[in-house]
DNA sequence: GCTAATCTCATCACACGCAGTGTGATGAGCCCATTAGC
């Protein structure tokens, strides 16, 4: 997949003062093991699922998250997860999966005052790295993995909004020319008439 | 080189308010995403 340019600027911005990445996480044979098993009994653990993980290898959520986003895309899983009841070959209850199903990390709302913070952060780096992301995370009093997915989401939806407003202002191009073509042809045929 | 961390893009899910919009959460990535630390 092709990145924009602005993500190797972010870089360069970053390297500037504060760390960019988070420090890679190393998981012992232990903790793999668990995550390896974990993974065989279902791909597509959900939330509750993942925080039991986080707290059995004492790790944080988050990072059982990347883990599992990982796995799946190197261990050749490819089938997407059924919404709610699977086949009778998966190892959990049909209760479970029903729950596994809806069981999403609870929606976090932000206050206004949070969201100003966030906002003039975005405005300053859209970017932002380990670093800026824990300070911003503390001063709101969010988990520093909202942030990120914030800050995702955001950057996301502003290239929509920009492609949209590149597109309307097409249209907009395309029917002044038009409207010119049109007013041209009718000042032809006036002056053939006379 | 392996793999954790990060990115974009698409989509789901839910709140708000009553049909559609906004936005947080999640998953894929097909030349099987790219980048970068150990």
């Amino acid at each position: 997949m092709q990145h924009d340019f602005i993500p190797y600027l972010k870089t360069l911005l970053n390297t500037v003062a504060t760390k960019c990445r988070r420090s890679r996480t190393s998981f012992t044979e232990e903790q793999l093991k668990i995550l390896v098993q974990a993974f065989s009994q279902n791909p597509y653990p959900g939330y509750t699922a993942k925080q039991r993980l986080a707290v059995e290898i004492n790790t944080e959520e988050s990072r059982i998250q990347i883990w599992f986003q990982n796995r799946r895309a190197r261990h050749g899983f490819l089938e997407r997860p059924k919404k709610n009841l699977g086949s009778s070959k998966d190892h959990a209850s049909p209760k479970e999966k029903i729950q596994d199903g809806r069981d999403r990390r609870c929606r976090t709302s932000y206050s206004s005052s949070q969201l100003q913070t966030l906002k003039n952060a975005f405005t300053e780096n859209p970017y932002p790295g380990i670093d800026s992301r824990e300070q911003l995370a503390e001063e709101i009093g969010v988990p520093e993995s909202r942030v990120q997915i914030w800050f995702q989401n955001r950057r996301s939806r502003l290239r929509i909004q920009r492609k949209r407003g590149l597109e309307e202002t097409d249209d907009t191009k395309n029917h002044a020319a038009l409207v010119t073509k049109s007013r041209f042809r009718v000042q032809q045929v006036l002056r053939t008439m006379k």
